[in-house]
DNA sequence: GTCTATAACTAGATAGAC
DNA sequence: GTCTATCTAGTTATAGAC
């Protein structure tokens, strides 16, 4: 594939999530998407086969650059486990601050996943990937002796996944609904009660 | 306003609401809701004045049906905090379960609120009041001493809020992501922790 | 109040020149 | 490979009869 193709689907791909976060499936048309990237209106079908085809893929990358990042931050738990939770917490705080501008587009994407198989099975895929990346370093962690025994890395990882998700869903849609340095603090809190050794029965 | 008018609109808004669920907004057209709803295509610019007027108020019904029983479970806990709250988790775990098919249409309306101001406010005045139920029965239960003292009623509530719909939706995408029995293990497990007298410190 | 018929428009896809 | 121009089909909104 020449480079210059590989140019205009960048750009084609661009143009398309930029419009999706803005206006939404519905109101996102194959002639605004050509405009903004710059290129014909034919060039969509000629390099995705239809608009469609465009648009699944452009929801797909925007939900990478959501996860891809948070799953990046986990990886650096490996090996160290003290050491590394501190820069992991760090990455994800970095990661999740910049993740409210893809928000919408991130929307979009569940939305459509939620009837598209197509769109469905890569979000589907990328989201069990970011749990296991989770769940082995909380196990990693909880060998190390530093949380709880009574916790179960996969649960607790799909917990924490969703718990996640829907917190940066909800600060989006109203800044007002959470204090982060509050919510941080709870976190903490339950965190620490996770730590201790005490088995509850 | 009449009974007949109060039909139309009623059933207006069923069909737009399957409609929605099946395929979204992006692909649910005036000819086929009016079909659905079994009236005539000009009855939703004479009941509702557009077809966008319509979905955007039968998005806010959907999200409507997704958070009413669960802020109604809630308020069983009040002055009773105790056996309150077994009824109160009981009828929680009900409307999760029966949540999951309104699901499709709850992304919509979410994605449709990330860009669409008249579609927001209600949506997130009807989470704010789901978070302030939350966090009067926590508050309930705190001041009854059953959770430990460090809990923050507002914060946690909203970090709860935020978990249960995470999970609700990525449970729907995948069901194989979480294992309902393993994750609520979990979560009592927490709970318990954050019923201990323990000051973490 | 509800219908039929249609107007006014915009969509995505395509044909064919270059 | 990329463009211009155009086609066909589908959309919402409206006019006017009943």
């Amino acid at each position: 594939m020449s480079e210059r193709q590989e140019v205009t689907r960048a750009r084609l791909l661009r143009a398309t999530l930029e419009a999706l976060g803005r206006h939404g499936v519905a109101r996102t048309t194959s002639r605004e998407i050509a405009t903004a990237a710059g290129v014909n209106l034919q060039a969509i079908t000629y390099h995705f086969g239809s608009k469609d085809a465009l648009v699944a893929q452009a929801l797909v990358d925007a939900v990478r650059k959501w996860i891809e990042p948070a799953r990046t931050a986990l990886t650096g738990i490996a090996g160290d486990p003290l050491g590394g939770l501190f820069a992991t917490v760090a990455a994800l705080r970095a990661a999740l601050d910049e993740a409210h501008e893809h928000v919408p587009a991130y929307l979009e994407a569940l939305a459509t996943a939620a009837r598209d198989e197509a769109v469905r099975a890569p979000i589907v895929a990328m989201l069990a990937e970011l749990r296991e990346a989770l769940a082995a370093s909380i196990r990693e962690l909880r060998d190390a002796g530093l949380i709880a025994s009574w916790v179960e890395p996969e649960p607790m990882a799909a917990l924490i996944v969703a718990a996640g998700d829907g917190f940066v869903l909800h600060t989006t849609l109203d800044p007002d609904a959470h204090s982060p340095g509050a919510t941080l603090d709870q976190v903490t809190r339950l965190l620490l009660a996770a730590s201790m050794r005490d088995e509850p029965e």
